[in-house]
DNA sequence: TTTCTTATTAAGAATTATTCTTATTAAATA
DNA sequence: TATTTAATAAGAATAATTCTTAATAAGAAA
């Protein structure tokens, strides 16, 4: 993760020249995707990215917002949170921070770390392969559920 | 996590003693499914402890072993390590360790840091509702999947 | 021990999330 | 403007997980 922090339209940019480096087609089903994952600070699903994306572009199907989501994730231009229930969610926040995980509801919150915070891994890490990306999580019951 | 490293039997007597303090019922099942989780240092899916703990209790339902994993976890005997798939494995191993997840081939590695390494989180993270773990990841490309 | 209560289980149906197949469409290039 | 082919829509298929119901067995009580 990065430090940017850049508007929407820098990032559609920015996703519009990966695309161009990595030979994809720009398409408006994939902008709209990214939009609707880069415009919302909730993590949503698949099927929330869906029914959103639906409203601009009624003729979508749910298999182009699950491959969508997925080369986006390959092109790191999102990341994919996981949540325990059997349903992935999204993020394209690339700045440093890290996830409050409920074991309850399975909600997801944002934690930014003061300046200065890093995550450290251990040295022999990269020994396993080649390091991608870091996810750190801190797991409990959220206030909400807590009543 | 801490940092105890404990033999299998007892492990299965820290679960029965666990079991009769939450008024819970020490069944086969139950003893079973965790000494599979805990007796493998693979992170077993659903389906290969079943398989697994199928051999000596053939009659046992997917649902038990379904069941029983989420039991476990809300008792923090094991812990639910998320792949990137839509199948989740588990980790009755509550040392400190963090986990290389592949985002190939969806394995999950082991990597167990130097003595005095931890994870530090961010002051604010208890805001969010109560802590009851951590979990950190690396992600990457394996060895493996490199060739 | 035997009986009783009820948590736990087996079986398999149902549901939910995700991926695959095929014909069509449209982005990028010539 | 025509051509090529990556990307898409539709919906069927699959895979992981959960639910429903009746039967079983663990632990408490007699």
């Amino acid at each position: 993760m990065t430090k940017s922090n850049q508007s929407i339209e820098e990032k559609i940019e920015n996703l519009k020249q990966r695309c161009q480096e990595l030979g994809m087609r720009i398409t408006t089903q994939r902008i709209e995707i990214f939009k609707e994952v880069a415009s919302s600070c909730e993590h949503p699903d698949a099927e929330t990215v869906y029914e959103r994306v639906k409203k601009r572009l009624p003729n979508i199907s749910f298999d182009t917002v699950y491959r969508t989501l997925s080369s986006l994730e390959e092109m790191n231009m999102i990341f994919r949170v996981d949540s325990l229930l059997p349903k992935a969610r999204f993020d394209a926040d690339r700045r440093t921070h890290i996830h409050f995980l409920c074991i309850k509801c399975g909600e997801v919150y944002d934690i930014f770390p003061k300046d200065g915070y890093e995550i450290k891994i251990p040295d022999n890490s990269k020994d396993f392969g080649e390091i991608k990306d870091i996810n750190l999580q801190v797991r409990g019951i959220c206030n909400k559920c807590r009543h």
